[in-house]
RNA sequence: GCGCCCGUAGCUCAGCUGGAUAGAGCGCUGCCCUCCGAAGGCAGAGGCCAGGGGUUCGAAUCCCUUCGGGCGCGCCA
C-alpha cells in the first residue's frame, strides 16, 4: 500500500524513470522499520540530489493518499533514503495474528513444487560419524522448513551397497568372525578397522557357528558382505531416527542395479549422443557441460562405474521432482561440476542444486580430536549424542553457514550458559512457560493489544512478524543456519522485553497485552525449535 | 597444474539477490534482582572486512588479480 503510493508519486513526478519500489529493513533501528532506496534510482534520470527527490516523493504520496497516516507512524527522507515507521497498531495486529494462527503461524499452503532432497548417505561400511551429524542437521532442518513453506519434499538416502567396498566389508567381517576362535587370524590390510564389527561377527557366529571356517571365500563372501551391510544400515537407521530425522526412502543401489536402472541411465546418455567408446570403455562426454574431463560410465570389462550410479539415480530423481537437491560432505567439491553437467546432459539443466557442507572438526577436553577413519579413530555420532544430547547437536550443527568449516566443541555443547546458543533459546522458552504458569488465569481469547507501545515490546512484535519471511528465505536460499540465528534473536528480544517490562504486576490492560505478547513469542520459539529438531522445554 | 570452498573485532562467526555510522556471542571494563526464572539485561572498549585494481551515485557483498588456509581431481566407492 505504501509502495503503491510511492510508486504512483514517482510515476507522476518522474515519468521517465519507472523503477520498482523495494523495501528493506534498515540495519539500524533508529532508521525505522522499512526503507526504500527509490530516490537513488530516480535521482539519475531526474538529475537531482536523491535527498530532494525523496522529500518530493513523500510530499506527493502524502497528498495523494491521506490514508497513509493510519498505518505509518512516520515517513521521512534521510540521506536519500525514504525511511518509514509503521504505526504500533500494525505490530499489535501482527501479534493478534500469531495468536490466531497458533502452531500454523509461519507455514504456507502447498505450492505444488516437488523437491527431492538427498543427504546423509554414508557408506554402509561403518557407523555414522560426526560429519554426517552435520549433514543430517542441515538436511533435516531444510526439509522441515521447506515443508512448512508448502514444498512437497521427498527425503532420501542412497545406500552404496555394491562394488568392491562391500567385498572389503565382507572380508573384514570374516576376519572378525574367525578371530573369535583364532585371535591370530589376520585382518585384511585394506579392511575396516575399529571394533564395531565385533558384535556383528559375534551375532553371525551365534547364528551359524563355525560352519564358514573351512569354506572357500567364494562361498562366504556374499553372505558376510550382506550380513554386515544389513546390520550397519539398520544401525545407521536407528541413529538417524534418534537424531530426529525421517526419511521417505532408503534407496539401495543394489536394487537400482537389479531393476535395470543403471542401464537405463546410461542408455539415456547414449540416445542423446553424449557417450563414446575408447579402449573398450564407455565415456560420458561431460566436458561438453563444463566438467574438466570426460567420465567413464562403463568399464572395459562391462561393469558400470560408481559414476554410472550417479547417472542412474539422478535420472530417477530428476524425472520425479521439479528440483533435486544433493547435500554432500566436504570431500565432494570435485563433484559439483560433473553433477551439474549430468543434470544438463539428462535433459534437466538447472534442476539440480549441489550443496557441500563444510568440514567438521571435533574439540574434546580443549583439544582437537583426530578422526582418521583409516587408523580406526572414529568418533561416532552416537557417542556425541550420548555425551551432549540430541538437542545440542541438532542446533549447534546448523549454526554456521553451510560451507564454512565447523569445530564442534563438546564442552560448549553441554555448557549451560550464554556461550551455548541452544540453552539460551531453550531458556527463553522455559522462562515464558514459567511466566504463563504464574499467570494462572486462562488466556483471554481476544486480548486487547493496544497497550503494546514500549520500544522493547514493538521490537519483539516486529521480530515475531518476520518469522514467515525468515522461513521463506531459508527455503529459497537453502540456508538453514538462519533458523538458528533467528531463534536466538527472538530469545534475545524477549529477554530484553522481559527485563524492561513487568508482565504480571502491570496494570490489567498492560498485563493482558504483555501476556499475549509472551504467548505469541512462545509459539514462534517453539515452532522454530521444532523445525530445527530441538525440544522446547517448559522447564529446565 | 586445474577446479571448488574459506579469509570480517583478541576468539568463534553473521552480514539475505550492492545501500546509511560493518553486527552478534564469548573474552575484557563497569553497572542492574526487598520484584514474574540473573541459564537474564544495560553500557563501554575493540575492525584498513587478507592485499591491490576495476564496475557505480554507493562495494564486506559483483568482476579481475596477488597472497594465505582447506578440500577435490582413478576404468576406487
Amino acid at each position: 500500500m505504501v509502495g503503491d503510493a510511492l510508486a504512483a508519486a514517482a510515476a507522476a513526478r518522474y515519468p521517465g524513470g519507472a523503477v520498482a519500489v523495494t523495501f528493506e529493513a534498515p540495519r539500524r533501528p533508529e532508521f525505522g522499520d522499512f526503507a526504500t532506496n527509490l530516490a537513488f534510482a530516480l535521482a539519475q534520470t531526474a538529475r537531482r540530489a536523491p535527498q530532494l527527490v525523496a522529500g518530493e516523493l513523500i510530499e506527493a504520496a502524502r497528498e495523494a493518499s491521506p490514508e497513509l497516516a493510519r498505518v505509518l507512524a512516520s515517513i521521512e527522507p534521510s540521506g536519500g533514503f525514504i525511511n518509514l515507521r509503521l504505526a504500533p497498531a500494525i505490530w499489535q495486529n501482527a501479534v493478534a495474528h500469531i495468536l490466531r494462527e497458533g502452531t500454523a503461524y509461519g507455514s504456507a499452503p502447498s505450492n505444488g513444487r516437488r523437491i527431492s532432497l538427498e543427504f546423509g548417505s554414508a557408506n554402509p561400511t561403518g557407523p555414522l560419524v560426526v560429519v554426517q551429524g552435520r549433514t543430517l542437521s542441515l538436511g533435516g532442518t531444510l526439509a522441515a522448513v521447506m515443508r512448512a513453506r508448502g514444498y512437497d519434499v521427498f527425503v532420501e538416502w542412497i545406500i552404496n551397497d555394491t562394488g568392491s567396498q562391500l567385498d572389503t566389508l565382507g572380508r573384514s567381517l570374516y576376519a572378525r568372525y574367525r578371530q573369535i576362535e583364532n585371535p591370530d587370524f589376520p585382518f585384511p590390510d585394506d579392511g575396516y578397522p575399529g571394533d564395531y564389527l565385533l558384535p556383528i561377527a559375534r551375532s553371525l557366529y551365534a547364528r551359524d557357528g563355525s560352519r564358514w571356517c573351512d569354506a572357500p571365500e567364494s562361498e562366504w563372501l556374499e553372505i558376510f558382505a550382506r550380513y554386515a551391510r544389513d546390520e550397519l544400515v539398520a544401525q545407521q537407521q536407528r541413529t538417524v531416527e534418534r537424531f530426529r530425522v525421517a526419511y521417505d526412502l532408503w534407496q539401495s543401489e543394489r536394487e537400482l542395479h537389479e531393476a535395470g536402472k543403471i542401464r537405463e541411465g546410461i542408455a539415456r546418455l547414449e540416445e542423446r549422443g553424449l557417450t563414446y567408446e575408447r579402449d573398450g570403455a564407455t565415456y560420458f562426454r561431460s566436458t561438453a557441460f563444463g566438467d574438466d574431463k570426460d567420465r567413464v560410465v562403463r568399464r572395459s570389462d562391462g561393469r558400470p562405474t560408481y559414476f554410472a550410479l550417479d547417472v542412474a539415480y539422478h535420472y530417477e530423481k530428476l524425472k520425479r521432482a521439479d528440483r533435486v537437491i544433493d547435500i554432500l560432505g566436504p570431500d565432494h567439491h570435485g563433484y559439483i561440476g560433473r553433477l551439474h553437467g549430468l543434470a544438463a546432459a539428462l535433459g534437466f539443466p538447472g534442476h539440480l542444486d549441489v550443496l557441500i557442507s563444510g568440514q567438521v572438526g571435533l574439540m574434546r577436553g580443549g583439544e582437537q580430536v583426530s578422526m582418521s577413519k583409516r587408523a580406526g579413530h572414529i568418533v561416532t555420532l552416537d557417542e556425541i549424542l550420548d555425551e551432549v544430547g540430541v538437542d545440542a547437536a541438532r542446533f549447534l550443527f546448523i549454526v554456521p553457514t553451510f560451507e564454512s568449516p565447523l569445530v564442534f566443541d563438546m564442552a560448549l555443547a553441554v555448557e549451560k550458559s550464554n556461550d551455548n546458543p541452544v540453552y539460551y533459546v531453550q531458556y527463553g522458552h522455559a522462562r515464558i512457560a514459567s511466566v504463563l504458569r504464574n499467570a494462572a488465569a486462562e488466556a483471554s481469547s481476544d486480548p486487547s493489544l493496544a497497550a503494546l507501545i514500549e520500544p522493547s515490546e514493538l521490537a519483539l512484535a516486529r521480530r515475531l512478524a518476520e518469522f514467515p519471511a525468515v522461513l521463506e528465505g531459508i527455503a529459497e536460499h537453502r540456508a538453514p543456519h538462519r533458523l538458528a540465528r533467528y531463534a536466538r534473536d527472538v530469545a534475545a528480544d524477549f529477554h530484553a522485553f522481559y527485563t524492561t517490562c513487568r508482565i504480571l504486576d502491570a496494570e490489567p490492560t498492560r498485563r493482558e497485552a504483555r501476556l499475549a505478547l509472551a504467548r505469541a513469542t512462545q509459539i514462534v520459539l517453539a515452532r522454530a525449535l521444532q523445525l530445527a529438531g530441538v525440544s522446547a522445554p517448559d522447564a529446565m
